[in-house]
DNA sequence: CAGTGGTCTAGACCACCTT
DNA sequence: AGGTGGTCTAGACCACTGC
């Protein structure tokens, strides 16, 4: 076969070269692969070889098949992918859609604990964000996203920040969020951000922090979201 | 073959049988199952087909398999399977062990609420279970367990609850949980349960309120937990 | 109709565990 | 050595899609 001698399973070599392409950007989201016959055929192995490996990618949400269609790279701009991180739910109900207003965006070297988090150097810049989300009309959700411009170059020049911020990475930074890590506390909320939630001082809410993932494993963003806890509920079900 | 002629795919429908077994107890937590040549013979149906059906329900955690020994049941009854769902972390650390402090036990029949959650009768009865549990000898944690007595039959005549409770549920009534709803708020801390936690008054504590479902897909134990937030954090990865 | 992924089979060889 | 699961192959047929 063409690929090399490694001691790895041959399903698994296959994934990682598959994955690689994705990553570097030889497919494009929503683009269709090649048929599982012709890449069993351009890399040596059997169809049933790669039909291992891109049902692994389809598990792990890097691809999507259809039947009679073909394979295609995941987008995660659909409405069921918007909300895939999106945890916050009326008790027991609806998925609440949020409009948000940024409050600010200005660039800054890293803190140490966020140089630490996102694998940057002690003086590399990032943006730091802040939006208000809003639910019906009322403001719920205040948060703080860092953003390192070696991964988002000259993001603060976007005019139109989308809801969903996903998205702008996705399409314009070639960065497709796979994961992401939440801490969650309940604290008193800061003095500064009471009056953007319409909060009485010290108010108990939920306090986020986030870090997310890119599908090659770096952590390409951090953010910090004060929650009130009044009306909706961070929602997780674990298996 | 000897399965029913259904619609559904036929690893589909091994899986079910094997599903069902497990279920009903035919199969009990860390036994060994026959092999995929024997179980292929049995079904009617080829090795390859029984393995598709095998590794799906290792995927979700019913089975395991060692590679030369055999599949086995899974057990959750080690260190990192009840540690599955006990999301509190020091933050950005260490898993936390709980000692835990039994507070009070009563029988009573269920709310409206928990009748519909547990899918009970309106006049059915519950063990209303309270716990502190401490970290490091601080007390940290405080919940109420609901549990059906339809469920686990005198399960408050236990003496010396384990920490997990979830162990008890396997070995004395075949409860196994295999997956648990949360939603988390912070709420100020019940005037009643801050002494409990030497919180002063008004301390802001998540208030976690979970849904346990069994590997037959039942609700079988409702639980709200106020959990001191200075200390320690709900850590969670979403994919 | 041709092309795609989805299912099912059968057989081979390998890696690991137990006796 | 014998049994187990893990990998890999090859070929058949089915179900769905789009021309």
């Amino acid at each position: 076969m063409s690929l090399s001698a490694g001691f790895q399973p041959l399903y698994k070599q296959v994934y990682d070269l598959l994955t690689t392409r994705l990553v570097e950007g030889y497919w494009k989201p929503s683009q269709l692969l090649p048929s599982e016959m012709v890449l069993a055929e351009e890399l040596g192995v059997s169809q049933g070889t790669v039909r291992k490996a891109l049902n692994q990618m389809v598990a792990e949400k890097m691809l999507q098949r259809q039947q009679g269609k073909g394979t295609f790279v995941a987008e995660h701009t659909q409405e069921s992918d918007l909300f895939r991180f999106f945890r916050l739910r009326e008790p027991h109900g609806e998925i609440l859609i949020p409009e948000t207003v940024v409050l600010g965006s200005s660039r800054r070297t890293v803190s140490e604990d966020e140089a630490k988090k996102l694998s940057l150097d002690a003086n590399a810049l990032v943006v730091e964000l802040t939006r208000v989300r809003s639910i019906h009309n009322k403001p719920a959700i205040i948060e703080k996203v860092i953003q390192p411009l070696s991964v988002f170059p000259d993001i603060d020049k976007n005019t139109d920040l989308p809801n969903a911020l996903y998205i702008l990475y996705q399409e314009k930074y070639g960065i497709t969020v796979m994961s992401v890590n939440d801490e969650i506390r309940a604290v008193e909320i800061p003095d500064a951000y009471a009056q953007h939630l319409d909060l009485a001082k010290g108010s108990p809410v939920l306090m986020i922090e986030r870090s997310s993932v890119n599908i090659d494993g770096r952590v390409v963003e951090l953010s910090t979201a004060y929650c009130s806890s009044e009306n909706f509920v961070y929602s997780v079900q674990l298996t």
